[in-house]
DNA sequence: TCGATTCTCTGACTAAGGTCAGCTATATGT
DNA sequence: ACATATAGCTGACCTTAGTCAGAGAATCGA
């Protein structure tokens, strides 16, 4: 299929879904407040937190924030105390009373979608939800960036500790606190530590050192389970190869365990070749290199 | 899979598809006019035609669309003449610059798609496109509605008209002209004919007729092309059987062409079984019946 | 031909959504 | 202690989107 034809199936169903559907919208309606409230609300009720949190997710302007915010307190359905850490911040919070306005926002966004499988068959049903849930792991992962970081902050911390726990279920692993020395390999100028972001939260992540002789190494390759099967695996490894040939590299190694099927085999497909141990990683037992054009 | 998590995936979708891109609609921003205009401007692009014409389209206000033209005509995107034919309407059509502003809408939307593909390999473009056109299908099927309308309306002959064009690709038919006579046979109280509609054009047909000792005949049923696949024909076969229960039938028959291969096998596989040649059709060969619990 | 109806336009009005400058209270660096 | 910065609030203001009740012209039915 051409790229113009896919576009057009794209455009299709936007056309189809998001026009002809109210999707989510419609549900914040008729609950007896404006649109713009009730999304507030559903806001907070979704993550707690203080006014420039909520007004950073939404990207909403802070008169009209706190304008808001006060119907929602007026009407009892949202608390606002000021935070003891720095009393000039206040957080939000949903009462009870909006708590249970919440929970009927999410009842009737769930109703909306109950009522799109409603007329079909069981077996239409199946194949719809088949066929969303794909599409969902796709456009997610298109919308995923991938990002340039320093191998000790927050975002690659949290990587490389769901990397390290999910190693540790395939053989004995414990490289212990992440140290200093460790970390400097990892960066600039002939080291990377490369961060794959969905929404701000971290889902795949993959490291470059130096070893010498034009030849960089990749470490510490991790995408999360929720996120296989998408191709966002062989996406971060060409977005590791190109960064490694930006920075003066001819070659890439890498080691991996055996245990470790699908990532052996998307090594082979990717052209990688095997070769001979050249470190001695004691967790290691294949071990591979591709030449970078 | 249970409808409860059928129902979590389409959410789940909704959130990811809708939420995040900015679909259709941010496609109408930045071009120098309001969002509502440049909808109306879109819509003038695709169908022009009178006002009440555009008004019925987009569910808006007799005023508010007056206003919106006369900001539009005053712009130079839209130039409005009066109908020869009833000179109290209004023909509203796009001036040339008019057209080259929807083109450049157009060209923004396929764009946006675009910008959704562009990350993914050419692998992932292709599931993409295969997973949202089989969602689409879905979709619209979903929203197709059964109506009983008078089988001589616009309807139901454009329906009819191309069932009997498709057929004849199969083997000589010429029904003629559609009759009177005939046409009763298909009205209550007996008998009905049942139009699916999506978005207000049809899309598929079938016709009840009363064959006495309680058996109702279908006859004429027919799903467009486009919609093959969906089970929108299996959908209306359950909606005629329905109907013809309400109206006090205990068994249904009909007649097909042995050059029906996939009308024979959803036959067999909606419950029909096989019976001898109960009428002189010459074009059939092939004669089912279903009992109506 | 006359009254009813239809089609479009206009004026008056409203609510929602959003922007901006400035205010007060609190925190922070020197 | 002081200047400076930050967090949130308030008042004034604006545009957009939309509703409603007619007015005026054209058409239709009897």
């Amino acid at each position: 299929m051409s790229i113009d034809s896919q576009t057009a199936v794209v455009r299709r169903f936007n056309r189809s879904y998001t026009q002809r559907i109210g999707v989510l919208e419609d549900s914040f309606l008729g609950m007896g407040a404006p649109l713009g409230t009730m999304r507030l609300l559903f806001e907070i009720g979704t993550h707690a937190g203080t006014v420039a949190d909520l007004r950073d997710r939404t990207g909403l302007d802070s008169g009209y924030v706190s304008r808001q915010l006060r119907r929602l307190t007026e009407d009892g359905l949202v608390s606002l105390t000021s935070d003891p850490a720095d009393r000039r911040r206040r957080l939000v919070e949903l009462t009870p009373l909006g708590r249970a306005r919440w929970d009927e926002l999410e009842a009737r966004s769930a109703e909306r979608a109950r009522a799109l499988l409603d007329p079909l068959t069981e077996r239409q049903r199946d194949r719809l939800a088949r066929a969303l849930a794909e599409a969902d792991l796709l456009v997610r992962s298109a919308l995923v960036t991938f990002e340039t970081v320093d191998p000790l902050s927050d975002g690659a911390r949290a990587a490389v500790e769901q990397y390290v726990a999910e190693l540790a279920t395939f053989f004995p692993f414990d490289p212990g606190e992440p140290s200093e020395e460790d970390a400097a390999e990892f960066r600039p100028p002939s080291g990377r530590f490369v961060l794959a972001v969905d929404d701000g939260a971290p889902v795949a992540c993959g490291g470059l050192r130096d070893l010498g002789d034009g030849v960089a190494e990749i470490k510490r390759m991790w995408v999360h389970p929720g996120w296989r099967g998408a191709g966002l695996a062989s996406r971060l490894l060409r977005h590791l190869e190109r960064t490694a040939a930006d920075t003066g590299h001819t070659a890439v190694r890498l080691d991996t365990n055996e245990n470790l099927k699908s990532a052996i085999a998307m090594y082979d497909h990717a052209g990688y070749h095997r070769i001979a141990r050249y470190n001695d990683n004691p967790d290691a037992t294949h071990f591979f290199e591709k030449p970078l054009t």
